[in-house]
DNA sequence: CAGTGGTCTAGACCACAGA
DNA sequence: CTGTGGTCTAGACCACTGG
C-alpha cells in the first residue's frame, strides 16, 4: 500500500485511507510514532505528511488529543491576485495601459472601511485593457507619508503597482471581492451603465501606516478562477 | 536581531532583513549551511524556515541556483468557502433554509464548463436566509451515477452542501467567482432584476467522475473578505 | 561536474492539554 | 500526570541544474 516511498508517499497512503473511508470523517488515526512503525520510515516523515494534510484542511491535529479526520474539509481557495499585465498577457492579449487622471489630493477619500483615512494621498485613475478593450479601471490612492517619492512618478506608462511592487514593502492588507454595476465607470469599460462588475478593493500596510488602497473594477463578464 | 528562537524566529529574521531591503527584491540570499552557522541553529531550521517564506512568496528557490527574494511578491489570497450554515452563523444571525424545487432530471443540464455534463442528476434549488432576509440562492445538481443515495434524501430541512462533505469523498474542484444580474432570481432574493450579484460556481469531482455543481448567487452588497 | 536545496534518519527534549 | 504533537539537532545521501 506504501505506493512511493518518502513523504509524499505518506501523505498519499493517509490521503487515501481518509478517502476510502478506511478512517472516517471525525475518527482518530494512530500516533505518528506507530504509523512511522507500521510504515517503515522516521516519525519526522511521518510528521511532515500529516502537517501537510492538515494543512490542507484534511486532519485536525491537537497535543495531546491527537490526530483526526475533519469533520468538514473546508475548502480552501487559493487566488493569486497576479500584476494586471501578467494576468492580461497570460491569456495571449495584448496589454495596454491609459492613465485618465492623477491628482494631489489633501486627505480625506472617504470610503470608510476601504480608504487610506485622512493622509494627503496621490490618487490616481488607469485603465488597462487587452488588446485594445476595457479589461479593468483601476482607481488608487497612495500615502504620500508613507511614499512620499510617488509624487515624482507620473504613471503616464506604467500602473502604480508595478512600481510599488518593486520599491515599498508591505506587511499586510485586507482584500474584497463583490459586485456592482458599472455607473459613472461605464464610459471607460464600453458597457451600459447597469452591466453588472466584478470589484476587488485592496487596502495594505506597511505596520501601523497605510501605503495604498485601490479599487478594481473588472470588465463586464471577466471571471475569477482557481482550482479546489 | 535574532529575536525569538526556533524556525518562527529565524522566519522572522529573514523576513526582516527582506523588509528592510538588506536583501533587496532579486538579490541571492546565503545558502542554508552558512545561515544556519550564523544564526546558531541547525541546517534543517533554516530549511524549514526558508520554505514556510517561500509558501507566502517571498522567496524563490531553486536548486542549485540558490534562493532569491522575489521580484513580485505575488499577493495570495486564501479564501476559506465555509459551509453557509456556519457562514451566517459566524455573523451572529439565525439562520434559515427554504427548499424551493427538486427534481429528477435525465441529464444534460448545459451550463457548459460548469455542467456536470450528460448525466442523470438530482437538481436542487434552495434559499438560504440570514435572520430571514434571503442571503444566496443555490442551484445544484448531483450525478446520481456517482451519488445514487442522493435520490432518498428530501432536503427539505439541509442543505445538500453538508449531507454531500460528510458522506461523499472528492479529489478535487474548480471554482469561480463573477458578477452577474439577478434576472429570474431577483424575486427569491428580493432584489431588483438589475441588481448587481456576487456568483460563486463550483464543480467537484471524485477522480474522474464528477459528483456535484453548484451555483450560488449572493444577495446584493455580499463580500467576500480576506486577509492578504 | 559540483554546489544547492530536498529529504530522511535516529534521537532527544519540550509544551501542552486531556484524562 | 502522561501521552501526543512540535520542534531541534547532527549527520547523511540524493536530485537537480547551472556553470
Amino acid at each position: 500500500m506504501t505506493s512511493a516511498p518518502g513523504w509524499r508517499g505518506v501523505r498519499e497512503t493517509v490521503r487515501g485511507r481518509i478517502h476510502a473511508r478506511d478512517w472516517p470523517p471525525g475518527a482518530a488515526i494512530p500516533n505518528e510514532a506507530d504509523l512511522a512503525t507500521e510504515l517503515g520510515c522516521a516519525r519526522a516523515t511521518v510528521n511532515r505528511a500529516l502537517r501537510a494534510l492538515a494543512e490542507e484542511g484534511l486532519l485536525e491535529r491537537r497535543r495531546r488529543a491527537g490526530t483526526r479526520v475533519a469533520l468538514r474539509p473546508v475548502a480552501r481557495a487559493t487566488l493569486e491576485i497576479p500584476v494586471i499585465r501578467e494576468e492580461v498577457e497570460a491569456t495571449g492579449a495584448r496589454y495596454g495601459y491609459r492613465l485618465i487622471g492623477r491628482e494631489v489630493a489633501p486627505g480625506e477619500a472617504d470610503d470608510g472601511e476601504w480608504s487610506l483615512g485622512d493622509v494627503p494621498a496621490l490618487r490616481v485613475v488607469a485603465l488597462h485593457e487587452a488588446d485594445g478593450a476595457p479589461w479593468a479601471v483601476e482607481t488608487r490612492s497612495v500615502s504620500l507619508v508613507a511614499v512620499p517619492d510617488v509624487v515624482e512618478e507620473p504613471f503616464d506608462r506604467t500602473g502604480p503597482n508595478e512600481w510599488l511592487l518593486e520599491r515599498v514593502p508591505y506587511t499586510h492588507g485586507r482584500i474584497a471581492f463583490d459586485a456592482v454595476t458599472a455607473e459613472a465607470k461605464a464610459g471607460l469599460l464600453a458597457c451600459a451603465a447597469g452591466a453588472p462588475l466584478l470589484r476587488m478593493r485592496r487596502l495594505t500596510w506597511d505596520g501601523e501606516r497605510p501605503i495604498t488602497s485601490v479599487e478594481l473594477r473588472h470588465a463586464p463578464g471577466h471571471t475569477l478562477r482557481t482550482a479546489l
